[in-house]
DNA sequence: CTGAAAGCGCTAACAG
DNA sequence: CTGTTAGCGCTTTCAG
C-alpha cells in the first residue's frame, strides 16, 4: 500500500498537521521539522495523495477544453495547436485536463463524473445553450477564436484584421491592384472578421472589390480548387488570392497549375495559418502566422485567474504576422 | 452549495448508503425507492461528487499520455491522431487523461500530484529509465508505435512492415524496378521496422536493392529535397522512391520538380502515414494509411484491461492499408 | 432491500 | 511553530 500522511507523521514524530503544512506551506514550518519530515517521506516514498487533497479542499482543479465544430474529428492542426498550448499550461499550474467536443461533451453529460469541471475552455463556435448550461452551473468560461455577442464573456483570438491587411499590403508591394478573396467555410465569427479585414484593408489601400472576386467554398483543397479555377479561367482575371486558410491557398495552387499559371509570376498566392503545409507546397506558400499555442496558454491563464476571482481582460488579442515564403 | 448524497438522503427520505446504491447499484434498490432516489436527486440538482467518490475507492482512474520524442512540440500530425484516440476512449471510459511529453513529465514529476496516475501510455521512443520508473512504482504501462526488448510490456503498433509492402508492389505492378528507399528521422523502432519491410518486400518481388537507392535524411521536406536531388540527378537513376513520410515524399516532389521530371510520368512515389497533405499535393500523393486514432483507443483498452488485472495480449498490430491516389 | 457507522488521506481552524 | 480535531462526500461492510 502506498504511504499515507499517517506513516510520514509517525516515523518522523510530528503530527499529521505538520506534515501537511512540511509539504504545502514549508515556510510555516521550522527547518529542522521540516527535514525530519522529508526525510520520512522520502523513506517510505511517501506522495501526497492529490485526491485527499482537493477533497479535503473542496475544489477539482479540473477545467476542459472542449472543441465546437461540426467535423468528426477533433483535433485538426489549428485546434491541436491550441490544445497543445492549453495542455502544457494546464499541467504547469496543475490543472486537470478534459478534452473533448463539444457533442461528445452532451452525450457524456449524463454522466455525473464530468461536471467537476471548475472552468471550461470553448474553443470556436459555440452554442449559446451550451454557454447558458455551465453559466447556470457556476463554471467559468474562457472563449477561443470566437466571440459572441449577448454573453459577456473573457475571449482570447487572434488580431484577424491585422493578420488579412498584412497580407494584403504584401500583395499591394508586390505591385497587384486585383486581389480576390477566397474564403473556406469557417466559423461566423472567423468569416466575419476575415471579410471585414479584407475590406477594410482594401479600402485604406485605395483598391477597389469587386464582388466577383470574392467567392466562398469549402474547406477541402479540391473544392477550392473548384473555385479557383472558375475565378482565374476569364481574360480578365485577379492577379493575386488571398486565401483564407493554407489549405484553399493550396486549392488555389492546384488550380494555378492546372491553368498553366505560374507561381507567383502570373498569380501571387497568400495563406492563413502557417500550418504545416506551408514549406510542403511548391513554392512555398506565404501565409499568415498565428501563435496558436499562446492563445491556448493565454485562455488557460485567464480561466486560472477568473476561478480565482481575479478580474480579467474582457477579450484579448493575440498578434499574427506575415511568414513571407515564395509565393508572392 | 452544490448538493450532496446528505440532501438527497434526507429529501427522499432513505439513507445515504442506499442514495448512493441507487446510482452506483440501482439493482440493489427497490424500484420504488429509487425513483424517489432520483427525484430528490433532480430537485436538488444533485451530481455525485466523483472526487469523494474516487477518495473512498481509493483509486484515481487517471491515466497519463506521453509523447516521447525530442521535437519541443508534443502534438504533429501523426502524435494527435492517435491523441485523439486515446482522448475519446478515455473520455468513455471515465478515465482522467493527462497529455504531455516525457521532457515535461519529468520536470513537473517531482511535484506530487503528477503521481496519482494508475496507467500510463508511452508513445514513440520511451526511454528505458522511465519505463522503469514507471514499474517501480507499479503503474501499468502500454506501448504505442514502439517496442522494446528486454521489457515485458503490451504495445500497440501498426502493421509497417505490410505498409511498405503495399507500397512497393504498387509500384511493382505499375512496371517499376528500380525503387528507392528515402528514409526520415524517425525513432529507431520506426525505421527499423520500414526498413526490414522493405527489404523483404524487394525480396519477394525479386528485385534488387542497390545499397546507392537507399538513403537517410532528416525529417524535413528540404533535407528530404536536397537529398533527392542528389538521388535522382543522375543518368542512371531510379524510377520511383518509396518514402518513409508524406512530408519526405513531398520533399522528394519538390526536387522532382526542380529536374523536371514529372510525378507520376517519369518519377513515381509514395509516402506514409495518409497524412492530410496527401490531397494539397499535386498530383495528390499515393499514401500508406495507418489508422492513427484506432491505435489510440486500443492503447486505453488495453491500459484499462491491465489496470483491472485481465491478461491483456502482448502485442497488437493494427493493419494498414494503401490510400492510392496520383503519384503512382 | 435498507440503515448505521467506520473510514479513504488530507486540510484548516483553534488552541497551545 | 506545532498538535488536536473535525470534517470534505461517498462507499461499504455488517446488521437488521
Amino acid at each position: 500500500m502506498k504511504a499515507t500522511i499517517y506513516d510520514v507523521s509517525r516515523l518522523s514524530g510530528v503530527s499529521t498537521a505538520t506534515v501537511s503544512r512540511a509539504f504545502s506551506a514549508p515556510g510555516q514550518v521550522k527547518e529542522d521539522t521540516r527535514r525530519r519530515v522529508y526525510e520520512a517521506a522520502s523513506a517510505l516514498k511517501y506522495t501526497p495523495n492529490a485526491i485527499a487533497r482537493d477533497m479535503a479542499l473542496q475544489r477539482s482543479n479540473r477545467i476542459a477544453y472542449l472543441i465546437c465544430k461540426r467535423q468528426a474529428t477533433i483535433l485538426d492542426e489549428f485546434y491541436a495547436g491550441i490544445c497543445e498550448g492549453i495542455m502544457r499550461r494546464a499541467n504547469a499550474l496543475n490543472l486537470q485536463l478534459i478534452v473533448s467536443t463539444a457533442d461528445d461533451w452532451r452525450q457524456m453529460a449524463v454522466n455525473a463524473q464530468s461536471k467537476q469541471v471548475e472552468g471550461v475552455i470553448l474553443g470556436g463556435d459555440a452554442a449559446p445553450e451550451l454557454v447558458s448550461e455551465f453559466q447556470a452551473r457556476n463554471t467559468f468560461i474562457v472563449l477561443v477564436n470566437n466571440r459572441m455577442r449577448g454573453f459577456d464573456l473573457p475571449c482570447v483570438v487572434a488580431d484577424e484584421r491585422e493578420g488579412i491587411r498584412l497580407a494584403a499590403q504584401r500583395l499591394h508591394a508586390a505591385g497587384h491592384r486585383r486581389i480576390a478573396l477566397m474564403m473556406g467555410g469557417y466559423s461566423p465569427y472567423i468569416v466575419g472578421e476575415r471579410y471585414a479585414g479584407f475590406i477594410e484593408a482594401m479600402a485604406s489601400l485605395g483598391l477597389p472589390v469587386s464582388d466577383a472576386d470574392v467567392t466562398m467554398c469549402d474547406r477541402s483543397a479540391a473544392s477550392a480548387a473548384m473555385s479557383a479555377m472558375k475565378l482565374l479561367s476569364g481574360p480578365d482575371r485577379p492577379t493575386a488570392v488571398l486565401a483564407v486558410s493554407d489549405v484553399v491557398a493550396a486549392g488555389v495552387m492546384k488550380a494555378a497549375r492546372r491553368l498553366g499559371l505560374s507561381v507567383p509570376g502570373q498569380l501571387a498566392v497568400t495563406g492563413y495559418d502557417d500550418s504545416a503545409i506551408c514549406n510542403l507546397l511548391e513554392p512555398e506558400l506565404t501565409s499568415v502566422h498565428v501563435d496558436v499555442r499562446r492563445m491556448g496558454e493565454t485562455a488557460v491563464d485567464l480561466l486560472r485567474q477568473g476561478m480565482d476571482g481575479v478580474q480579467t481582460p474582457r477579450i484579448t488579442v493575440i498578434p499574427t504576422r506575415l511568414a513571407e515564403r515564395g509565393t508572392v
